[in-house]
DNA sequence: TATTATTAATTAGTACACTATTTATTTGCT
DNA sequence: AGCAAATAAATAGTGTACTAATTAATAATA
């Protein structure tokens, strides 16, 4: 690869994983707009459906964002009436996040968000399995260095 | 895979790409920090680096971003005072936009940056070339849908 | 030519996402 | 017990991104 050639966007991994990953949420913009979530209200969700009453500091981990990120990410789910916030009587520094019912609900509607995604993009589960994989030891190789 | 695992977000394809993304655009943010320029800013200088002179909209275009996310982008550009704004004569709607020679000059230091991020997320080029691939096709399996 | 449609950029308003700082609480240690 | 360190949320401030609406200029056409 010559120097002219070294800087151009469109030969980036960084930039088609940027503008792909834009692309693929515009796309559950329109799957998620019957249950009112964005995308990454949509992720917050998925992780209280796996175990709720967790704290504010678990859904960040789960969606890897900052916990500055996720208070006011909660916040907007609160007024939406899908979670309620509850300080710990244990530890009053911690907030739980509890899903309402009507957040327990929108389970049975998410649950055809994938498939539906999956044909938005044309990515059958064994190429999203090899592509997740390759994603993840990228995630991983960056942690490992990051720990030291 | 059955319904309890559907909704993983570990599992999801967008959620792999969603996490990455940021995950790359924080060791970018490492390696611009001598520049003082952000990754959508790098970007945008990069195109420019191409073609100078362009317009407001054919920085949107190469981004693959909405010209109203380009227009502030160019002006806070603008104020570093990388690039210069200026109205076309021919057409008074139109807005061009100039590299500077402190924007020019930038263009060396950049060299560097795409060694260094492939070292910092551990990918080397044939890896990357088949990442990007993969990724080009999912846009433009999605392009093509959205344009029927 | 006068009107309508289109185009380019911007503005308005909402929602992330980040770093750095602050507040309140709890732990650890002497 | 008393005080420093650590922890959990929240706040402050900046910079993307998006949709929808606005403004100004140009093109198209009846």
């Amino acid at each position: 690869m010559d120097e002219g050639e070294l800087l151009k966007i469109e030969d980036q991994l960084c930039f088609a994983l940027y503008s792909t990953s834009r692309a693929i949420t515009k796309e559950y913009a329109v799957l998620l707009e019957t249950m009112g979530v964005t995308y990454p209200q949509y992720l917050a969700l998925m992780v209280l459906w796996q175990r709720d009453g967790i704290l504010v500091q678990d859904i960040a981990k789960g969606l890897e964002v900052d916990q500055a990120t996720a208070t006011p990410l909660v916040k907007r789910l609160e007024k939406l009436g899908f979670v309620t916030r509850k300080r710990s009587a244990a530890d009053e520094r911690r907030v739980e996040v509890y899903l309402t019912e009507t957040g327990k609900e929108l389970y049975k509607t998410a649950l055809a968000v994938p498939h539906g995604l999956g044909c938005a993009i044309g990515v059958d589960q064994a190429r999203a399995k090899k592509l997740i994989d390759e994603l993840n030891n990228i995630k991983a190789f960056i942690a490992k260095k990051n720990e030291e």
